[in-house]
DNA sequence: CTCTTCCTTACATCTACCTTACATTTTTAG
DNA sequence: CTAAAAATGTAAGGTAGATGTAAGGAAGAG
């Protein structure tokens, strides 16, 4: 049942066991990023299986629960669990409690912004070409921000001004083409 | 039982005692990381066993109490227990509070930071550079710290000021140069 | 042709970052 | 409690690199 929701929602990489030995075995082929684990299972418990776990890798781990079996150990106890969900429950809350639970556990990606000649690290304002790392400026990275925040817009001058330069952004119309120039010398 | 339930849940080196005498006895020989005491033994009880114990190494203890029975005693006295349970429990609420005692006592994952010149011990405020110890100041240890946690992201001077000094973080922006260098000192 | 827009170049200026030296506050030791 | 030591804060410059300026060129429209 849970497989077929997950398959639904274009999770493709599903694997599945029906007891605590299964899993492992399971686990430690196929290095999951996400455990979806009963409390209850016919040769042990989901707490016990977690823990094997978390010993090889620190995946987070999403339990289903019977109504009222376990819910108030849960919330007593921080116990490494990343979120539970109590039967029944509909599928759509499964997949969005699963998307917040990745979206958190792995949120520590820098995309980096692909370019023709070039990437684009945001998070650390630089440029890597030809893999070498330049560095940039504070206004070059504003500049390159808000370009990029407006991808595929038309973006007139005196907007770019009024984003760099904030209040009074006139007669800056030189110096933006200067730092455009700059930029330009960077990525290209 | 509770040997049966610890084995289970994925514990592996355990050891048992019926007696003081006898567990002392194993005590000294395993060098345990966890104690699990009754408190009524037969020859004495678990508090100066408990003592005893404490006297060669500070490991963590939980008591096995049935209900009643010293209940008030725990609550009012804080006497170097960990934590208590009260017979009879689940096998689950057992391994629960196990698991809950040892990330307390042991969370002991030190990394040490390691840096071109330097590695940065963050438990201990330590730098060690060429074999010498350097302590690091409150003020030191806070910087680099949250430079730490951002590393390889941009920190403007504003966040160091607001994570350093806290409420009214204002006009403290040489203090946090002058903080910066003696940092590099100890670590370049 | 002239005008306009976009762009480049070369250079002038300025400011953010850094250092130094010292003042003040807090902690420690006697 | 007092004195010494350590930690922290302040202020006054220096400097490289960031930023700004101005003069002008190329290309397209009219």
């Amino acid at each position: 049942m849970v497989v077929s929701i997950l398959k639904e929602d274009g999770y493709e990489n599903i694997a599945t066991a029906k007891s605590v030995k299964e899993a492992l075995k399971v686990a430690s082929k196929i290095n999951p990023e996400l455990a979806i684990l009963d409390i209850m299972l016919p040769d042990g418990d989901g707490f016990s299986l977690m823990k094997q776990f978390k010993k090889t890798k620190d995946y987070p781990i999403l339990f289903l629960t019977a109504r009222g079996e376990d819910e108030n150990k849960f919330k007593g106890f921080g116990l490494g669990a990343d979120d539970y969900i109590v039967k029944p429950f509909l599928p759509k809350e499964l997949t969005l409690r699963i998307s917040a639970i990745l979206r958190r556990s792995y949120k520590n990606e820098n995309p980096l912004v692909k370019l023709h000649a070039s990437e684009i690290d945001f998070d650390r304002a630089e440029v890597i070409k030809n893999g070498e790392y330049i560095g940039l400026t504070a206004k070059e990275y504003n500049l390159l921000s808000v370009l990029y925040l407006n991808a595929g817009k038309i973006v007139t001058i005196d907007a770019l001004c009024e984003a760099v330069w904030g209040d009074n952004p006139f007669g800056y119309e030189n110096s933006l083409m200067a730092h455009i120039r700059r930029i330009r010398e960077k990525i290209v």
